[in-house]
DNA sequence: CTATCTGCAAACGTTTTGCATCTGT
DNA sequence: ACAGATGCAAAACGTTTGCAGATAG
């Protein structure tokens, strides 16, 4: 139990089912990923849930958001700063643990105030190119 | 007619309107934007036909569909290389051309083959600070 | 005890689809 | 002539919401 508390959120079985899955998981699970998951151990699981405890997660930053695949979301429990490659062919997603030191400089921000940034890369992994 | 033939694909009348719609277009409009806009000429026009006609341009290269606002797509027919910085506020898009020489090293690309990355912006556009 | 969470189903906004009709080439 | 586009409505999709009942703290 000592090892959630560190959400700061309810603790309900249901979350910590939705924990336990997430935890070092390297495979960016969408929405639907984790109810399917988490469904084997509570049937009654439902979408509003795991929604909800995504939010909550992302609320107190212990999961990203990703918006990488172009049909639903993904979520990342890792939250060190990293990017991300994508399967054109399969939407598998893996880090890219790069320093890519990109800034935009003053004069092309437009005015506006940055506040995040983004970098993705497309491509085919291995698997797909055979 | 004739600077309209590049696009390689049959010419109809509402994919005429939707041509002079995006030609020199900054505002990366969303398909309703583009519908809203063209109906005003023709009144039966349908989102299946804005659909498919930005579909085709992209297939030919003529539109990129850009993915950065999370609720809907929006598309830009800058086809020149450049990035987005996008208003979380007001969803307002600009384009960002600064040369930002990202490229994956080897060693991390996880044996994808790249096709291509994007680099966007988040923040709060001028407008939206007061 | 009560603020918050769960589960269900219905609602939502965007995009896609099926199909009958029409139109460029 | 005919491959392919249009327009309409319905469907599909991921996500959000309303609400009654349940539960953590």
């Amino acid at each position: 139990m000592e090892k959630y508390r560190r959400f700061n959120i309810k603790l309900t079985p249901q979350r910590i089912a939705i924990f336990d899955y997430l935890e070092g998981n390297k495979n960016h699970p969408s929405a639907e990923d984790i109810y399917k998951a988490v469904k084997k151990q509570f049937s009654t699981m439902s979408f509003a849930t795991v929604y909800n405890t995504l939010e909550a997660l992302r609320e107190k930053g212990n999961v990203r958001e990703l918006k990488i695949d172009e049909h639903k979301k993904r979520y990342d429990p890792d939250m060190s700063p990293h990017h991300h490659v994508i399967c054109t062919k399969c939407n598998v997603i893996h880090d890219v643990f790069s320093d890519i030191g990109v800034h935009l400089p003053d004069e092309v921000s437009k005015g506006f105030d940055i506040s995040g940034k983004s970098i993705e890369f497309f491509g085919v992994c291995r698997k797909c190119k055979y």
